[in-house]
DNA sequence: CGGACCATTGAACTATCTCAACTTCAGTGG
DNA sequence: CCACTGAAGTTGAGATAGTTCAATGGTCCG
């Protein structure tokens, strides 16, 4: 899977600095840039997890699957995410690129390295996880407990937050990409904006759906209830 | 809310040892054991996050309400489980009694002292954290895809891992627990336990419906889908 | 220009929920 | 010890949110 790396002179720049996580005074030495293609698998679930992932540029999903082939989407990796940050021995998603995308990546083992040497490393590490295992416990909340249409309120919120520039939202996901991250299919998830949409709350612009200006800020966060 | 606490001379064996959590070489003391009784709340979302907990005896439900009280279950804390432990500054869950329970308590900051002077105590904290994600990782796949009787047959396997003794589960709580937990309706749980019952894959013990004995521990394993 | 998505919309279906009745169990106080 | 009471569990019948199946049109891309 990563025969394709880069062999060239990794730069200095690729470093666990550049991830963010270390303090600085003993950066590591990543492996470099890497870009997928869409729809691409990065690493797969159970495979041993040797590198660590930085989204440079573009979008990546992160899913596990049934054997009958349903899916679960867990997480989006969107521009300066980290992913595939493991503390055991092997991936426990599937991460495959929703469209082209380039990512930084650093072999797990220096992470180790520093950390041993670095408690600021440390620090970080249980940093990143914790935001993960926050943004997983809300996900239950909504998996579990919130109506469709709350649902995709939540969502666009947190693509609002997390993609949105100059108000305009540029989905780089399919509805069924929205729909297995909410648990939901993907006529539900269509059948959801088109209701925001008539309903005034949204609007789409240029010739796609996956453009989207939210007009009404406040009626999205009321349809997704506060806990 | 800690005005409770005892405030006897803390024995030496309430340490940070105790939680599992550090080498050993600087055991920290602990705040001593405390009981709540049955639907007691240990913390509530939101509140400062001074304390870290461990099940001594008993159980402890943590969950999250929507505002028009929707209630979903993140976790059980059974026997020897730690939980209440948080990186930022306050409770990310509500915490309460499933039935009377005993915690020993320690301060969060004696903690952070612990992890500063010794990288085993970070190790353990991110080991805990990870823990933690991965079980809402595969939560989020039960609550997002399987079916009611898949969601109860995975609920059953856990427990069984969890707290069966010679053979038979005793769940200390309520079929609506479970449901909150599962993301299903109280009689959703009922009838699939009833279903079950009536393939032969469990039967009931005592004379009441908490003490359940898996017969089948294949067919319930087939039940829930591997992924 | 043709084919492969991708998204939308409608109509019928179904898993789960809701509402309600009934049973059993645990605890309380006479 | 028994009669009460309230909580917990089961089961049935009807309602419904969301799914499934199917048809249509748009967009991208060679």
């Amino acid at each position: 899977m990563f025969t394709r790396i880069t062999t060239r002179q990794t730069p200095r720049s690729d470093s666990l600095r550049d991830f963010g996580l270390s303090s600085g005074s003993t950066p590591i030495i990543g492996l470099g840039e890497f870009t997928y293609r869409k729809g691409r698998e990065i690493y797969g679930e159970k495979e041993a997890a040797e590198y660590v992932y930085q989204v440079k540029r573009g979008a990546v999903r992160s899913y596990k699957l049934l054997s009958d082939g349903r899916r679960q989407i867990g997480a989006f990796h969107l521009d300066g995410d980290i992913f595939g940050l493991e503390n055991g021995e092997t991936h426990r998603f599937t991460a495959e690129a929703v469209v082209k995308t380039t990512v930084r990546v650093m072999r797990r083992a220096s992470l180790e390295v520093a950390a041993d040497s670095d408690v600021v490393v440390w620090r970080n590490l249980l940093g990143l996880t914790t935001d993960n295992l926050q943004h997983a416990e809300n996900h239950m909340l909504l998996l579990g407990r919130k109506t469709s249409l709350e649902r995709v309120a939540a969502f666009l919120l947190e693509m609002d937050g997390r993609l949105s520039a100059a108000g305009v939202i540029s989905l780089p996901m399919s509805r069924r990409d929205i729909a297995d991250y909410l648990g939901l299919t993907l006529e539900t998830v269509s059948r959801a904006v088109s209701q925001l949409h008539k309903a005034g709350i949204l609007d789409f612009m240029g010739n796609t759906q996956r453009e989207i200006v939210i007009l009404d800020r406040q009626s999205l966060a009321l349809l997704d209830l506060q806990n």
